[in-house]
DNA sequence: TAGTGGTCTAGACCACATC
DNA sequence: ATGTGGTCTAGACCACTAA
């Protein structure tokens, strides 16, 4: 981003590509240098995100347009344009035409559940239910701890919660979610604001705790249903089900939820497309 | 851009340009019309598309440089290279700097199991053994024919083979494969022509058959081990397995193979990233 | 040194949404 | 009529590769 001496208001950026660009030449040959070089509009993708982080614009509300921001960063639209086409193809942004760009949310119905590949082997596209479970404050176990980067004994919020899918009139468990998020971020988080909540969890999250969800890894395999746990799902002990374990992360990939589902397979299917 | 007057050889993807615009204003105020339109680079990206199809640039081979290609369109280098960005996000192309543009092929190293997502829970990266069981030209069943979009009856090849990890000198089952590939486009597909071939499938299938796969689309559920399909994997039966039933294209998004994999998840995890 | 893709700019015009 | 994103152009210069 822009270079270090220009402290002023936004930091006329097309001085750094060139400060940027000889830094990048002189210093490679040093020996295995830093990278340390990043195009323009890569810094300029770096600032709105920061943006986004600070809150400076909230999900669902619009950014200022590529003129303004142009006109911002002192750069030319062409390179605002490429750094919004990056985030909005990352899904942090949402371009509409004749409207502007947008900060990505979990509210509207096209995002809605976008990390949830489970469907319906047929095409009901019938939403599911919620029964929240359990929902308590305690220290992260050691391996939560690693995977949310938190220290050692920090607090953290647990929960478990079903997801059930009409079945001609009774409802049928398919998910037993166990989720684990870090206490900081998440700490008002109760059972009755969980109950009370209609809409997606991370909506949920977003408008109340401030964290979005932009990108989570999954990893999958196949389990035998524990006791416990198949009584809730409602099928016999052993039972395969497929484990579903994800780190979601949030604007600096900064990891904030561990969930592990348990998806009962016999009438749904997890679903990827692969390119 | 280019008048709508250059008429002459390679389809003066220009005039079409105007032509559609024009369209599109007409048409929309008649009705609910067709959308009929598209901007200039995506006619540029399906021209390349088409001589990928053609097999005018084959895997490996590179198209030519932005510049030959802007005056063969009759278009400025930027309407190309957004056509050729397109291609290379949908992993179509590879971009080298310096050296050019490359049609994508399942034979580097970087690429080479890039539709496999399975990998072992500790980081060994040790490739996966392979061992054919069954190569066997028979009639599509039906649920298969669908799938392939073809005929009923039509000609269809079946696979079956083992993928098996080296654990600590001996190898273990890790994955049954069962393949069925359309018999028109793999007609001499024989398990001798497996067996001799070193390396990934699909590199097999694009040197030898001329068929490239760029995209699949995967069902994942969870699954108790049948007998048969136990005693090959060498687990219980009735162990939970990760069943991947994978249907693959090529460029026209034709459907091309269709796999149903059974993944032992004892020791390793299917991976996926979300966004 | 020449050729390739990569970045950046400036300006024109189109498509869409809103007032 | 105005403002937004979307497309297209033309040209300059940078970064990388290979001869």
């Amino acid at each position: 981003m822009p270079d270090s001496a220009s402290a002023s208001a936004s930091a006329s950026a097309s001085a750094n590509a060139s400060a940027n660009a000889t830094a990048n030449a002189t210093a490679n040959p040093g020996g295995a240098a830093t990278p340390s070089f990043s195009p323009l509009y890569q810094q300029i993708k770096a600032l709105l995100v920061q943006g986004l982080q600070a809150g400076e614009w909230l999900p669902g509300q619009s950014i200022p347009s590529e003129i303004e921001l142009a006109a911002r960063f002192k750069v030319s639209q062409g390179t605002v344009r490429k750094a919004i086409d990056e985030m909005a193809t990352e899904n942090m942004l949402v371009r509409r035409q004749g409207k502007g760009t947008f900060v990505a949310t979990h509210a509207e119905q096209s995002t809605q559940y976008r990390f949830l590949r489970l469907q319906p082997d047929d095409g009901n596209a019938a939403p599911l239910q919620r029964r929240l479970l359990e929902c308590r404050r305690m220290r992260a176990p050691a391996e939560v701890a690693r995977l949310l980067a938190l220290k050692a004994g920090e607090a953290a919020v647990q929960v478990r919660r079903l997801l059930l899918a009409a079945d001609g009139g009774t409802l049928r468990p398919v998910v037993l979610d166990d989720l684990w998020l870090p206490g900081t971020p998440f700490k008002g988080l109760t059972a009755e604001r969980m109950e009370a909540w209609r809409g997606p969890l991370y909506r949920l999250f977003e408008a109340e705790f401030s964290v979005h969800m932009i990108r989570a890894e999954e990893k999958l395999r196949a389990v035998a249903a524990p006791a416990e746990e198949a009584e809730l799902l409602q099928v016999p002990v052993g039972s395969p089900l497929l484990s579903v374990e994800r780190l979601s992360f949030t604007y600096g990939d900064r990891p904030v939820e561990l969930r592990r589902g348990l998806y009962d397979t016999a009438a749904h299917h997890y679903r990827n497309e692969l390119s």
